[in-house]
DNA sequence: CTAATTCCTCAAGCTAACTTGAGGTCAAGC
DNA sequence: GCTTGACCTCAAGTTAGCTTGAGGAATTAG
């Protein structure tokens, strides 16, 4: 239990935080942390690295993707943890992209009300079938999202 | 362009729902639509099939997996498209969900307003890292999301 | 009739965010 | 000092929703 310099193993962290250990590997790959080794080659976070996953955590909750949040935090003077004036800045972005989430969510949901009269499901005047801004399940992969798909249709 | 009985290619289906072939295909085979086949074993849509894929587009828009959806048309009698009336009682399934999901963006935008000042990020009051309901980016894969996650991390 | 399209069926690939497993090393308790 | 548990590094697998490609057959235009 007595670490060197108050250091945490990887397992440490991975309690603390609730995550896998092959997470917090995977984000160490992902250049989301960085830990330093000790001579047998085992990691060994700083405590602070607690808060800097937490933050990653909450981030990808928001919606963010894992090359989003490496962005964020390479915004950050000398690649430290989130201090409460960075956490400040975050979350004004944050809050945005929720609000453009919400007013997008919305209003799929008013056309909806609005087609179920219609029950038209016509394409070329139903107001859900053809979206400006596409939300929804921004799902990971190559899946498409109608409005960015383009004309592949296509065969060999 | 004459084909009989007023059946349409799979390339026709491709052009009229925006979808590319190869999705068509995928949706064949996971047994979202059934068309019938030619003696030369093409793919013979009806028209109607049409606005069956767009239903399809439409619900998954609206965050429905293909899983969902395939669950949704086998509630309708005999696997016809939706009418008019399936349309109104999906509808409201549907109206369900972006409710539930608004509302726990919400909830998340709240707590997150609450922690612009705290810049805490100390897990164990922090409304965020802790939410009751997730919601935000419920992705694919075996992408666990807090509150899901079962305590796995103890390594090999 | 023939060439150009379109279609067919697999099988494999893609993306994100991880997990699982094999084969081997390190550290801590007794 | 030695056993046991934690750790290490790859490589490959997982999921959803498709796409891409190879190799071949059917349709359609001229």
């Amino acid at each position: 239990m007595l670490r060197p310099t108050d250091l945490l193993s990887i397992g440490d962290i991975a309690t603390r935080t609730g995550l896998a250990v092959s997470a917090i590997r995977y984000y160490e790959e992902q250049g989301l942390v960085l830990p330093e080794r000790n001579r047998g080659n085992q990691r060994r976070f700083l405590r602070s690295d607690i808060r800097r996953i937490s933050f990653i955590r909450i981030a990808q909750q928001l919606g963010l993707t894992i090359a989003d949040i490496k962005d964020l935090l390479a915004t950050l003077p000398n690649g430290r943890t989130p201090t409460k004036k960075d956490w400040a800045r975050f979350s004004s972005i944050f809050h945005e992209r929720l609000d453009a989430k919400i007013e997008s969510l919305t209003l799929l949901k008013e056309n909806l009300d609005g087609c179920i009269g219609c029950g038209c499901l016509s394409l070329s005047h139903c107001a859900i079938y053809n979206p400006q801004d596409t939300v929804a399940e921004t799902g990971h992969g190559p899946r498409n999202i109608l409005p960015t798909m383009e004309t592949t249709q296509k065969d060999a």
